[in-house]
DNA sequence: CGTGTTATTGAGTAGCATCAATAATTGTGG
DNA sequence: CCACAATTATTGATGCTACTCAATAACACG
């Protein structure tokens, strides 16, 4: 099922220590973090890292890649309930009762690095700062998703878009690139699911948007023309 | 501005001790959390716990009593994230900065047990198992977070007040009560703002679910009449 | 007992969903 | 490498859900 090319590595070498989980930590936190991350694993498109259901064992840092996270409900439909970019953290939804409640899916080649749970608690139980350091990803998880909450609760369809794409954007200028332009590597429909929209709606939107000359966009190639603009549609109504 | 009468208890002791913090731990690893949860303090109705903003320094139990905690938005529209009912922590959001991103407000007079962070990491760094066991409180956090997505995010109005009514039901019987019979501590546009729905859609799908036999509800008198239908409904399209 | 808050109900409307047709793109097997 | 199938995206016409505006009623509080 899922392909299996683990290479062993370290986190203090790593060109993505200030984005990843190393941001804040000392030289001798960051040793620690580099016995217990030490293994990687790459996902390809469309493969799954984790499914719904699966025993929690590992957390899993993206390396390289795009993933998503989706929900299925009951009757077989799924929404997606999160983008996760390089240095950003998934997994944490199996912490509340040892099992994942969502899937992963690489939505491009992929690579991940593996952090054992066990291994986590174990060392953070030593190192204090670690301890710490987990707890703030944890919490930022819940401001994320309450944040999301807001945008799926009273936000319009071209304000949810809005925030949307300022949030890609500053993620990307986070990692080195400029934020202007960027290549969506999700579908139309995964961008719906997300924000509670029908997939015509997200592409009228989008069409809406370009025209109003706030972005252009061929297909998942997209530029912020006037990225003020956007955000300021996305809070101000 | 708020109340502080404060009084020193401890867990071991307290009969919500099978719902709350120490649910699951040891009589050693109760003991600690004694030490750490030494001062509760009282919260009236309409009274605030903690604002947006305000630094971070505990967590709180819900000793007794309701709470919401509400997300303010730039425009000064807010947004109910979430009620807290007796033995539920309120706080978690500001683990991920520092400081509160939403304000807690009690429903109904109230009093919770304040957890001081710190102290919590201290001693979850000297005792594996709290340290575990705080990680669970914070994955549940987003469990249900991610949950409130799914809903405002993909189930319509009848839906997401029978989901809402049952998880009430289901959180009065975990508390010892029949889950058949409640007392709503809400308004009708709390209930909106946190399923994103507006005031008159709140009372139109009540006014709806009692025609078609579910419930029966006067004023914040409410009885689930067909609580298996209701959960049907939440999840069944 | 009066005032402000909360809730209900009706009429009309806006926004998004649905249904449908077509186009563009991506992936696949020969 | 090309042809075909499957997936993804766009656009239009129509319908339905939930919102808005408005009036009234019921209740909570001082």
């Amino acid at each position: 099922m899922t392909s299996l090319a683990e290479v062993h590595l370290n986190c203090s070498t790593c060109n993505l220590k200030d984005l990843c989980m190393p941001v804040g930590l000392s030289p001798v936190e960051l040793e620690q973090l580099d016995e217990l991350v030490s293994v990687r694993r790459k996902v390809i498109k469309g493969e799954v890292l984790f499914n719904a259901g699966d025993d929690f064992s590992s957390i899993y840092a993206v390396r390289a890649g795009t993933f998503k996270t989706r929900i299925t409900t009951q009757e077989g439909t799924d929404q997606v309930t999160g983008f996760q970019m390089t240095g950003e953290i998934i997994g944490l939804d199996g912490i509340g009762n040892n099992n994942h409640i969502c899937d992963a899916v690489a939505l491009e080649d992929s690579e991940v690095c593996v952090i054992p749970y066990a291994r986590l608690d174990d060392i953070s139980q030593q190192f204090r700062s670690l301890q710490t350091h987990f707890h703030r990803i944890m919490g930022r998880e819940i401001v994320k998703d309450q944040n999301v909450m807001l945008l799926l609760g009273s936000m319009r369809a071209e304000q949810r878009l809005a925030a949307f794409l300022s949030s890609l954007s500053e993620r990307q200028r986070a990692r080195g690139f400029s934020g202007r332009e960027m290549v969506l590597r999700m579908t139309r429909e995964e961008i719906g699911s997300y924000l509670g929209l029908k997939i015509e709606t997200v592409s009228r939107t989008l069409t809406k948007l370009q025209k109003d000359g706030l972005i252009q966009i061929t297909q998942r190639q997209l530029t912020l023309l006037r990225l003020d603009d956007l955000k300021h549609l996305a809070t101000h109504l």
